[in-house]
DNA sequence: TTGACATGTAACCATTTGGTTCTGTATTAA
DNA sequence: TTAATACAGAACCAAATGGTTACATGTCAA
């Protein structure tokens, strides 16, 4: 089980971090257009946006001189499933159920 | 949404955090206890465990002069929820079928 | 009651984190 | 071709993080 979601984990363990995977939810979003909608400088979004991209979270496509930030799912449902491991603990009902369904 | 997930998120960003929350989910253990399980010292586990407390991810109960720590599974729901907002992106299947169940 | 055990907490330290400003480089528009 | 735009990246800084050792306290056992 060791730590291939540690880069995920530590994605997510940033308000403002978390904040960006909500934008880029509704859809794809170029850099600055991203960093307009917080309170703080282009350059320290740029980092976060560099955090989620180590943990796989988002992913870069370049458009011109813009750079298209996209969420990339998958690397959020690695966290989820270490999450969800731990289901039978707190809805054993809904838990039974999905691994009836996944079979 | 605002951030009343933030110390469970915080509390999950640590390796030696989450293996704690491993080891918790197969049962209450005493603090020296986990602690022996670390390549570190005793205090080094106790921070962290402070900072699971705060999360409400753990609660602790005194049995004599041993401090026995209990998973709480409902904090790591929280977190859970947050990522499974975004269920809809990797697996709408699955997702469809559990809110026809939640209702 | 005395000593060992289980633990918490304080003080300290190196590294990481999250922010800043400044500078450089493609790309688009005039 | 020149100017403005969109961005990356370096250098820097304060605060938080994750670790340490040393010490204090409550509880059990002899």
């Amino acid at each position: 089980m060791q730590d291939q979601s540690q880069p995920v984990f530590r994605a997510l363990a940033d308000p403002t971090r978390r904040a960006i995977i909500t934008m880029l939810s509704e859809g794809p979003r170029a850099t600055g257009e991203i960093a307009s909608e917080f309170d703080m400088s282009r350059p320290a979004v740029a980092k976060h946006l560099t955090i989620l991209r180590e943990g796989g979270v988002i992913s870069v496509k370049p458009r011109g001189r813009e750079r298209i930030n996209h969420l990339n799912p998958q690397a959020l449902k690695r966290a989820a499933m270490w999450l969800n491991y731990f289901d039978e603990f707190w809805d054993d009902r809904l838990s039974n159920l999905k691994k009836l369904v996944e079979e």
